[in-house]
Order: C-alpha cells, then structure tokens, then sequence
DNA sequence: AGTCAAAGGTATCCAATGGATACTGATAGC
DNA sequence: GCTATCAGTATCCATTGGATACCTTTGACT
C-alpha cells in the first residue's frame, strides 16, 4: 500500500473507487448503515429509525447496499412478514470511517451554521445596496 | 446511555447535523475539498481535475461549501479573471475523516466488486427461471 | 479596426432522480 | 366477512442534475 502510486483513484471518473464513493455519500445509504450499526432491523423499524424515506426510496437504498455486499436481507416466512437487513463484516467496516465523519459533523454544527448566517446575511446587503 | 438523547443526532431529521451530514456527501462537493487540500485551485482548475462536472453544477457545488464556510472564493481583479478557491481551517479539518472514507473505499474497489457480479448474476439466473 | 482567445461563470432546456400517496398480497384474529 | 400487519410496488409530480450555448472583459494578433 505505497501512497505514491495508488491502484485507485477517487478523482478519475473512469475509476469504480469513485462510484464507490459516491454511494457511501448517497443521502439515505450512510444513515442505513450507522442505523444497522447496533445490529439487525426490519424494514418497517428502518422506516422510523431513518426518517423521514420513503419506502420506494428505502428500498432502492437497501438493495443497493444489498447489491453491493454491505448489507444482507433475510425473509423470514412469517406472515404478516419479517425482513431483517443485516451489516455484512465489509459493511462493517464502514462503520468506523463513517462515525468519523458523523463526529465531524456534529462537532461542526455551530461553527457551519454560524458561516451560513453570515453569508445569508451578506448576500441580502448586497442585494438591498444594488436595489438603491 | 440510551443512543435516543445525544446532542447531535445525524438520525434526527430536525437536526442541523443532519444536514451537514449530506453535505459532506454530496456528489461533488467532498471531491472539491479533496482536491483544494493541496492547497488553492482556480476554477477552471477544479474542473478538469474533478472531472466531469459542468461549470453549472461545479458553481453550484462551490457556493453552497462557500455559504458553509468551508472554503473561500478570492477574485484576482485580472484580464481574463483568475478566480480562487481555497480550503478554510474548518475545511482542512474535514480533510482527515475524508480521507479516512477515500482509503475506505479505494482499498474495497475488488470485494465490492466482486458482489456485484455476484448479486447480477443471482437477479439474471433469477428471471431466467422465473421465465422457464 | 476587426477578430480571436481566455476565464469564470449564466441561461436555457431536457432527462434522471427523489418524494408523496395510494395500493397490493398473504394471513391471523375478531 | 372485515380488519390489521408488514414489506414492499405503482403511479404521479416536483426537484435536481446535466448538456449545451452564450455572455463579459480585455489583451494580443492580423
């Protein structure tokens, strides 16, 4: 694992690191993971844990994931239904990078949203002085 | 310590850390601060080095971490103009989790692969039968 | 003088995605 | 029968993303 001639790179648009990625950076995918974090939940937990998704756009998430290798999807023949989804162990090795950015991004949440009042607030003097 | 009382809770819907969350995974965005962390990129720069973005989106993507306070936009008072972005301290303090996600998902490239293929041809063996 | 090129974007239009809402199918309990 | 539960589909519409063309300023070139 040289750094200096990396097999994959994120910034080559032809590389599947790249798709990669992006899935992990998908909107609903990382809560999903995080969420499964503490073990298996059925579809319907999902729902409420995760919210608010929709369920066509869940179930587009979890069989991407699924697809992928990063989750598994177990139906119980019950009815009314059970459909338990369940980290796989590279799915689980995604929990640490993404508590990072998690942490992160709590940490960051004043700081963030302090920078966005400022810039709102520029952005509307800029406007009322062009309008004078 | 019940998970349902954190201060910042990126499952919470209402939480502004939910949001920044989905920044960070934005499309374009966590490759443009990848980039600007050797230090200062020109526009049209960035846009051949996190290729293929159009200039639309690419503006878009840079405003919105600009608002965040997450990079700063200098303008060169020059013919043609030159145009600089840059990481803020906050930005850089992103750079670590990022690249923690980008190792991730460079060094998972073959596994995930691999489920594809995998999962591809369970759905195609799948309709296969389903059509016998 | 006219034309071209460079840089950093906008403007416009169309396709893809995301989301709200309603519905399905099997069965157990009332 | 009627209803409830669960895990989704089906359908429709709004938002977003992306391709392409265009704009502005000024220096260099012809």
């Amino acid at each position: 694992m040289e750094p200096k001639d990396l097999p994959a790179n994120i910034l080559d648009p032809n590389c599947p690191s790249r798709v990669i990625f992006q899935r992990i950076g998908d909107k609903w995918a990382s809560l999903v993971i995080q969420v499964l974090g503490d073990g298996p939940v059925r579809f319907s937990e999902l729902r409420k844990m995760v919210s608010v998704v929709t369920p066509k756009v869940l179930t587009q998430t979890l069989r991407a994931l699924e697809r992928d290798g990063l989750i598994t999807r177990t139906v119980h023949a019950q009815v009314p239904p059970r459909v338990d989804y369940e980290l796989t162990a590279v799915g689980e090795s995604l929990l640490q990078p993404l508590s990072m950015l998690r942490e992160w991004a709590e940490s960051h949440v004043p700081t963030i949203l302090e920078a966005r009042d400022a810039y709102d607030d520029a952005q509307d003097e800029a406007l009322l002085g062009s309008s004078n």
